[in-house]
DNA sequence: GGATCTTGGTTGTATATACAAGTTTTTCGG
DNA sequence: CCGAAAAACTTGTATATACAACCAAGATCC
C-alpha cells in the first residue's frame, strides 16, 4: 500500500473507533510527516483527501479537524425516520412485529449474495409518529455482516440506525414505487380505506458487500420522501 | 486565481463548448505544464480535480480522457425518459399538449426565484413507450435562464436534455410522492380507473439560480423510479 | 511471419524546497 | 497592564526532481 493511503487507514482508525471524536483536532501535516517519516507532501495528500471525502475539515493557519459524522452520507440524506419525526416536533414510537431468523427466499439471495435457504435474518417493524403509523419496514438481513442483529431492541434504536453502525453503509441502490397496499399493509398502517402509497426499496452495503435489503411502505397522504437529494457537481 | 484553477477553467470550457468531445484524449500532463507554462504537478493537480469530480478519467501508461457526459450526473442518475424507453426496445414518442408563457403563479414564483405574474414559460407534455403513454411532465421554467425555451421542437428533444444543454445543471432538488391521480391526468395517461401514481416533484439549478420545476407523474404500474441512486462514500 | 525486446510516452508516488496567506501565541515596548 | 509587533505554526500553492508502474508501438531477432 502506499505510504499516504496507509495514513489515510491510520487516520480512518482512529477517527471510527472514537480516539478522535467528531471536531477534535488531528495531527497538522507536519506532525503527520514527522510520525510517519514521510514528507510534508504526502502527509498532506493524506490530509487532503480524507477532507475531499468529507472526513476532516480544515482551516488555513488553524489546522485539520474531524467533520460531523452525519455529514458523510450527507450525499442523499435518508434522514433517520426517528429524526424526521421527532424534528417535526411529534413522539416517535416503534412497534416490533417480528424478529427472526427465516429460510433465505430467492429473491432476498439474490440481492444479498446468500445461497436460497440459507438463513437469513428477517425484522418487521412499524413507525409511528405519535399515534399515526408512518412506514411499514419490513428488511431482511445478512448474517455474515450482522450476526448480533436479532438480538438487538428495535424500540430503542432503528434498525437503520443500528446497522450504520455496525456496517457502516458505503453505498445503496433504491427504488421508489408507487403501490397499491395489500391488506396486512393497510392493516398496520391504519388505512381503512387502501390508498396509493410509497414503497422504498432499499438495498445497502458495506465494504463487504451487501448487508441488507428494505422494503420501507408510507401512505403517499403521510409520508413524501427525499425532501432534498443534492448530488454534488462539478461547479 | 490560482494557476491549476485557470488549467481547470480552460479544460472544462473545452469540453463543455464541445471541443473535446466525449472519451476523446485531453493534452498529458506533460503536454499542459508546457502549454501554461507550470510544473508538472500543477498540470497534474488540474487533472486529478477534474477526474476526482467525474468529469475525466485517466489510465496509467495510456492518457487522460473526458468522461461521457452522463456519468457527471451519475449521483443521482435520472436517465432521460427517451433514453430509458428506446434502451428498454420500446419505440419513444411524446406529445405537446401546451407550450407557452403565463403569469408565475405564486408557488412557482417562491420555488424559481421570480415576482408573482412575471412571464414564466410553461410546458405540457406527455411522454409515451410505443403507445403506452408513462408520464405527464408539467414544467415551468426560468425565462431569465432559458429565453428561447418556447422555440423548441419537444417532440424532437426532451425539455429535460435541452435544458441540461443549455444551462448545464449544477443541482437538483427531489421530492417524491405517491397521489392519486385527478380527472384531467387520468385521461392524458389513459388510466380508466385512477390508480395509484408516483409524481416527482423536481427543481433543478444552474450556475445561476433555479431554472425549472418539474412534475412528473407516471402510474405505479408502469413506472419505477430511481434504478440505483449511488452515493459516493468514504471508503 | 511471429515472438520478444526495447523504447518512449504516460500516469502514479514520493521527496525537498520555497514562499504565500492566515491564525494564534509570545514577546517586547510603552 | 495593555497594545502592538514579532515569532511560531498552520494550511495553500508552486516548482524541480526522481523513480516506479504501465502501456503501446516499433525494432530486433529467430
Amino acid at each position: 500500500m502506499a505510504k499516504f493511503a496507509e495514513i489515510k487507514e491510520f487516520m480512518l482508525r482512529q477517527i471510527e473507533s472514537g480516539a478522535w471524536p467528531e471536531h477534535s483536532r488531528v495531527p497538522s501535516e507536519n506532525e503527520l510527516a514527522e510520525q510517519f517519516s514521510v514528507s510534508r507532501m504526502t502527509a498532506r495528500r493524506a490530509l487532503q483527501e480524507l477532507t475531499e471525502q468529507g472526513i476532516l475539515y480544515r482551516t488555513q493557519g488553524v489546522g485539520s479537524f474531524v467533520a460531523a459524522l452525519k455529514s458523510q452520507s450527507s450525499l442523499l440524506e435518508i434522514r433517520n425516520i426517528a429524526d424526521e419525526v421527532q424534528s417535526s416536533g411529534h413522539a416517535y414510537r416503534a412497534k416490533l412485529l417480528q424478529l427472526t431468523e427465516l429460510p433465505c427466499p430467492t429473491i432476498v439471495a439474490t440481492a444479498l449474495g446468500l445461497k436460497r435457504n440459507e438463513p437469513v435474518f428477517f425484522s418487521l417493524i412499524v413507525h409511528y409518529s405519535d399515534a399515526l403509523p408512518l412506514q411499514l419496514e419490513a428488511r431482511y438481513v445478512n448474517p455474515k455482516q450482522v450476526p448480533l442483529y436479532t438480538q438487538q431492541d428495535f424500540q430503542e434504536i432503528t434498525p437503520h440506525l443500528y446497522l450504520s453502525q455496525i456496517a457502516p453503509l458505503t453505498e445503496a441502490e433504491h427504488i421508489v414505487e408507487a403501490i397499491w397496499p395489500d391488506d396486512f399493509t393497510c392493516q398496520q398502517l391504519l388505512l381503512k380505506k387502501p390508498e396509493p402509497c410509497l414503497r422504498l426499496t432499499r438495498r445497502t452495503f458495506s465494504r463487504d458487500g451487501a448487508v441488507s435489503l428494505a422494503y420501507l411502505t408510507s401512505p403517499g397522504s403521510r409520508y413524501r420522501l427525499g425532501g432534498h437529494l443534492n448530488f454534488a457537481l462539478p461547479r
